[in-house]
DNA sequence: CGTTTTAATGCAAACGTTTGCCCTAATAAA
DNA sequence: TTTATTAGGGCAAACGTTTGCATTAAAACG
């Protein structure tokens, strides 16, 4: 196996301590006031003989590993893997390296995963927490350690949270739906009691109750094979005659919901609007094009860049808690659109 | 900041040296002679005090860091985030962390990467590569770093590769377009000679050569934004007028196709078969589906941790260099069939 | 009873950095 | 001429492990 030149393999070449060699390759030469020639010299030496610090022994020293673990609950999911890629690409110019992994949204898998993280002593931990880990969090913040939560949050920790207004975003949904004359409309929801499924059951429930309406909804169990799900919601579908309209409260809820739609011969959006939470690449290309809340994935993943880079270079828990809401976006296609309205399929 | 506890401590607490409880903790106590009741001390003690190692330390000491760098072309693809997921999950068996990073197929980028990775000590490497990159990795192989390629190769490095059987991947869809009655059929592909790229290229043009067709091929630049792909391929097929059948190279180049041929106004398939290489969950709910190459995302997945264990097991640069080729399927769906057979659409 | 073996453990170096403190010579101040 | 300062840099500990090489006491051997 090859060998990587050492710093004290520097500093004997050159007749210096491996104190000045740290100090001229780590920029301290003026503060430690080393001279500009021997700072010439290492420098030189150091790029001629392809120096590369070992950041393991720099970690041990100093306690800091420039990398931060990102646990979402599935990278192939389109909507955490494009915040993945956001997400690395700021921290590399930040020059942090990150570990990903996928939590499935089950307890055990998180838990072990944070106790990995923690291990690798990662500097910083960017989290959608999936249900009961709210001690572990709440460890990692006892301990110090940055921690910023994303999509969801546990609204009883003390933790800095980066959301989307599910509320408003499921309102807005459907109100559209009503404002385009569906009336009977249902939400596909998870059986979940996590904030971001609860708000965004509230904002549709809000939408029904304000029409008088009382909300109707099917609650799918976690990790439910798509097939499964499909069935579901036909069965859903059959049981509500005169339901003429759906919110999928999730990316891929929406997905098997037009396939059963589909199956079931149901027309979109003539005999069925749809609305899907959690906008997708294909949508637009969909037959019809799916009307979907959008989130705003750059946004969220600068944000959570900025919080947590704030937690890391505050003096030690100075960090205060604190919730950033952004704004979803209600992208119109042609699932939604009533009848009447697609003489003009402007959109 | 807490302070976690250290091997030290618990020798210290346990009146035995560090050496003792290094040997205990790591099994073997057998190995070394510990007598089992100091063992079970110290077990009990580590366990009821929450020891946890301190990887960085370990990492220093022994030289491995359980890490793994895997270099995708972008971790928002689909295609690459499938198999991200996949390898995630073997790696933590195997106990494993994995550093994705996304290379967006930049040279500069890759180069900058693969350095980072390596001033990380990673153990081993996964990497799609991006041209240009062949110094680098052979610079890897000469060192013994365990090195994976996979998606595509540089046919000259000796590497260990993991890859599909892209001629006669397109070979297959370019004969099922003919087979369908499209005889008339162009190529969408990549401005690249890369050798997934070329051997795509290559199955479509024997297809053709077999009908004494000659290719007719759009290479469309690298990193152009989708509207201007899709304007290209409109320019493509105005200019070729009595091209009825399109293999799109990628994924993405489909998506920009399907869009480009909707807004020419043509039918599919009835004015224009397509296929499209690499399949996607959404491309059955297109309208028509749309026919896929389909890669076996689980199968590479397993391949390369498979290889790259294998590479890392072995007694140094003991293992050979190696081409693993997968077979892909031919997903047919509506896009892709003749008028003729449209009567019955049973697929 | 002297000599080997074996069982059970300890010592300390090493991995490659960073960093608090020390040292020496020269210059400046008094 | 003393005394402080400053410039320029070196020493060595420390970070938490692993591991080659002792070491010691008891047991086994001859």
């Amino acid at each position: 196996m090859y060998k990587k030149i050492s710093i004290h393999d520097i500093a004997r070449q050159l007749n210096v301590s491996s104190a000045t060699v740290s100090y001229v390759l780590n920029g301290k030469a003026q503060e430690k006031r080393i001279s500009a020639e021997q700072e010439k010299r290492i420098l030189a030496f150091a790029r001629q003989a392809g120096y590369r610090p070992n950041m393991v022994a720099k970690s041990l020293r100093t306690g800091k590993s420039k990398t931060i673990g990102m646990l979402v609950e599935d990278i192939a999911d389109p909507f955490f893997s494009s915040i993945a890629r956001e997400v690395e690409k700021i921290a590399s110019q930040l020059d942090y390296k990150i570990f990903y992994s996928s939590t499935e949204n089950d307890t055990r898998i998180t838990q072990a995963l944070i106790k990995v993280f923690r291990d690798a002593q990662v500097d910083g931990y960017i989290i959608a927490p999936s249900p009961g880990i709210e001690e572990e969090v709440q460890a990692l913040i006892n301990d110090q350690l940055p921690v910023i939560l994303f999509d969801r949050y546990f609204p009883g920790l003390p933790t800095v949270n980066v959301v989307v207004d599910n509320f408003n975003g499921a309102y807005q949904a459907s109100r559209h739906l009503l404002d385009q004359g569906f009336r009977h409309i249902g939400l596909v929801t998870l059986d979940s009691a996590q904030v971001q499924m609860s708000d965004r059951l509230a904002g549709y429930a809000a939408a029904m109750g304000e029409e008088g309406f009382k909300p109707r909804v099917l609650k799918i169990p976690y990790r439910l094979p798509p097939e499964k799900i499909a069935g579901k919601i036909k069965l859903f579908i059959k049981q509500n005659k005169d339901m003429n309209g759906v919110l999928f409260a999730t990316n891929y809820l929406a997905i098997s919901g037009l396939d059963a739609i589909n199956s079931l011969h149901k027309k979109i959006p003539a005999d069925m609007g749809i609305v899907g939470f959690d906008d997708n690449t294909h949508f637009s290309l969909f037959s019809p094009a799916v009307t979907a809340v959008a989130q705003p994935v750059q946004e969220i993943s600068q944000q959570v860049m900025k919080m947590l880079m704030a937690s890391m270079t505050d003096i030690a828990g100075n960090s205060r808690a604190a919730t950033v809401v952004l704004p979803t976006r209600l992208v119109i296609r042609e699932s939604s659109l009533q009848a009447i309205n697609k003489k003009y399929p402007s959109v």
